[in-house]
DNA sequence: CATGAATGAGCCTTCATTCAT
DNA sequence: GATGAATGAAGGCTCATTCAT
């Protein structure tokens, strides 16, 4: 039947286009603020139904961490295909810049969405967002470790903490310059580690 | 008498004890899970009462922002005291790492303020967690000006969007030694700047 | 099922039943003295259920005096099978009359209403009882202008006015009788309007 | 001393300027959304001083009636100098359409304060806007029997009740003219009764 | 008498979640 | 599986009234 094939279809597509309207919406009206309605609407399936596909709002939250998980895969999927680490560093960088005006709007999605969740806790779903970022982290350290350098761990942290840094504060000053001039900086600072062995790896 | 004493000073105290009680049970639990009357509790004030010192939820948390700019103030002018700029700014470095497990525990307050003040719009104290932000900025780029430092503003911006990330990064992984570590990189980071004249100001 | 039967039509009716009781517990207790929660009650709606249907009170008030609109067109649709213009003021004054007793302990619907909601202001609902008040003047003046008598719209106003007043007193004073006793003015008054063609449309 | 007289004389005051204060503000207001602090702001008088002179805002709105009361002594005894009684009447009409422009705005005093205080109830206050009523009611009726004509009280009631009625429409419809066109209509009618002796009391 | 502050009950409104078709 | 409707627990805010000095 065409009304059973278009169900299936729909069905699963339900499911998905929740997930992508969470994580969109979650990230632009913040968790609390955010109603299953509001998620519901802008995926375009009737409130009731939601529960079907997720049994708690904090469930479609965590449903929203996945999708940007997602996108974070896909990211260094492409990244990956770089040759050079280093390279491959400077258009992560790159990327972010290209997000300036969402980030100067709304912040880093996996960010705000941490900070947010770090309250709420009671319920279970505490650092979810902190293993989104691990994973970012991870990714940012083996190229760091690729590339030969010192202490790839503390590059890393060095890396991703800028990046949560400078969009927060395009955010907070609704600057997405802040982001362009932090790019190039970081972009220079990476040149810096990357020219000579030594250990100038500072700040 | 004792009575008109306590009354007394209980009465001036209010404002100031539920500021202080905004700003901390705010920072800790956030603006949206955080009751009025959580708030009129933590300072000992019926929460029908609350009303005559704030007149709305939001005027309360612009207190506990004032709150926090007064802290920054605090700290700032105890900074001033120090003759070198840079030693200035390493002493701050200092205090950050200082509070590292509250931070590890719910974040930089302003930080986490501005997230959460970025949603909830609508209403108007949007980028009042901003203007705190700002204070911090324009404090470090003085210290980096008078150090004769090129771009003081570029740099005041690394500073504290670093702590900005590092606060985060150590509230989502639930790790204060990131604080610990960030702090010395930072710190070294410092020493670069001021050892040599010459343009090696990246991160 | 019995069941299915009720709840489909009890689904159905709860508009109406919120809307008749809106209509009802408002002129009884006013619009400042009714809770949401009277109306909940009086309609056999869990409070919360209301806003399913109304979103604010606001919109509450508005249906009651849809509810109202409703009975005026109800009540002239009637007289406008009569065929004589004047005999159909004469029975809007007999069903005015008529309900003298509810007239005299809650005033006229609509009257009071507009009385009430004059006040509120500030939101935005202000003239809408007004309109119901000019669809009856409308159709006032509508038989007057069929009867051929002379500047209808003060005739209606008039009459109207009358109507108003002498439900203002009725209500005031707690005395029915004042309704019968204005009706068989407003009724002789009619007679002499009609009887003559001459100018003597005084009060 | 200067000050216990001070204080005497204002204390005088207050109670007077209170009465006027709730007079005022209670009309434009109304009962349910005037707050004792808006009487006590617009009297100039402290919040927790009004209790001093009025035991409960019931007694406030009490105040205020018998406010309008004097009002209407003052002004009957203006009349009462003129020496034909429906020259009388023809003066109150003048008075009604002088404040046509307050009428169209907020209603007449006394008719709007009457219906806000016929719900409310359960205190106890219920009719006391009658009584004022009845104090005009009484008086026009004085004027008509004065006059010799029949039926004074029926026709004290079409006057005032009239007048009630272009009020509540003036100020339903925003329109102060209607004040004026049914002044007019009034009088003419007042002519009519007075002209011939016939019974052409007829509304 | 004066007055700033305190109190507590109550109201409107929002929402996550559950149900009955 | 899909869906409109139902439910009930809060939460923010207002205010008449009372108190302490």
């Amino acid at each position: 039947m065409t009304n059973s094939t278009k169900s299936r279809a729909r069905g699963g597509d339900k499911r998905r286009r929740l997930m992508a309207a969470a994580a969109r919406v979650l990230h632009q009206q913040g968790v609390e603020r955010t109603t299953i309605a509001d998620i519901a609407a802008a995926a375009d399936v009737p409130v009731g139904n939601v529960y079907y596909y997720f049994k708690t709002k904090d469930e479609l939250v965590q449903a929203a961490l996945a999708e940007h998980s997602g996108h974070l895969a896909e990211l260094t999927g492409e990244l990956d295909k770089l040759p050079d680490p280093i390279e491959r560093l400077k258009a992560l960088i790159d990327a972010w810049v290209g997000q300036r005006d969402v980030a100067a709007r709304y912040g880093c999605p996996t960010g705000t969405l941490a900070v947010e969740l770090d309250k709420r806790a009671e319920g279970g779903i505490d650092l979810e967002a902190g293993k989104v970022i691990r994973l970012l982290l991870d990714w940012v350290e083996g190229q760091f470790r690729e590339a030969g350098l010192p202490d790839p761990d503390d590059l890393a942290i060095a890396l991703v903490g800028a990046y949560q840094g400078m969009s927060l504060l395009a955010n907070a000053l609704r600057d997405p310059e802040i982001m362009t001039r932090e790019g190039s900086r970081l972009t220079r600072w990476l040149d810096t580690l990357h020219g000579d062995g030594t250990d100038r790896r500072d700040l």
